[in-house]
DNA sequence: GACCAGGCACATC
DNA sequence: GATGTGCATGGT
């Protein structure tokens, strides 16, 4: 289990407050991140997907491209065509693959809520999340993502810097799973949306600057912590 | 011209 | 249940 990993690891400083220096530590470096840079709730999701495994500037042309024809709301997405979708998407990449899960998005919407954002708020984040992930090309992160950058629910987003992250750290196994990680956050801080909104996208920065594949370590705001 | 990016589903063992 | 592979564009 993981928090016990962190546990021997910071010598029964307890998790929390190990989770929380790392978190001050990054804020105090980068500042607030700002996240999610959308244009209202239907934007934030479909940028969720369209990010999945992309470059965000990639992204952002894409959801340029959906503006432009307008159909970046539910009805659009709904109506527009696969094939015209795609091209639509093209910029970025996997747009076959893409367009199709954007559709069965949109596809739940209307089947379960009339294709009305408003729906999802009525239903508590658990039974939310199972949904989601029901929904074909929507996985682990893309779920948490659109629950906490979306619909503004408390729930922890891992994603492959924050891992990369905590295993260069010794906090977590290589082998840990997305759940895993998942818990080790929201068992050990409390529920709240802004800091975990922060939190995933301090992480995100700090691992684009310092922890890709070949870590920066020397400068980085968590050298400390090594 | 490699290598990588804010994953996921599916096949195979 | 774990491990491997296809999906694709655009920036460094």
């Amino acid at each position: 289990m993981a928090s016990q990993r962190v546990e021997r690891r910071c010598g029964g400083k307890g998790v929390g407050s190990v989770l929380t220096g790392f978190y001050e530590r990054l804020y105090s470096a980068f500042g607030p991140q700002n996240w999610w840079p959308g244009d209202g709730r239907f934007e934030v999701m479909v940028g969720a997907i369209l990010t999945q495994n992309t470059a965000w500037t990639n992204v952002e042309k894409a959801i340029a491209n959906l503006k432009g024809a307008g159909v970046l709301t539910p009805l659009g997405l709904k109506r527009v065509s696969m094939e015209r979708l795609a091209e639509l998407i093209r910029p970025a990449g996997y747009f076959n693959i893409k367009a199709k899960r954007l559709k069965a998005f949109v596809g739940y919407l209307f089947r379960e809520h009339k294709g009305r954002i408003d729906g999802l708020s009525k239903k508590d984040t658990e039974s939310l999340r199972r949904a989601l992930l029901d929904i074909h090309g929507i996985g682990p992160e893309t779920a948490d993502s659109i629950l906490l950058y979306a619909l503004e629910r408390p729930v922890f987003v891992i994603d492959a810097y924050t891992k990369r992250v905590l295993v260069r750290h010794g906090l977590v196994s290589e082998r840990a799973g997305y759940d895993e990680l998942r818990g080790l956050f929201m068992d050990n801080l409390p529920p709240d949306v802004g800091l975990f909104n922060e939190y995933h996208a301090l992480f995100v920065r700090v691992g684009k600057e310092y922890c890709k594949t070949k870590p920066i370590c020397k400068g980085c705001p968590l050298e400390e912590f090594l």
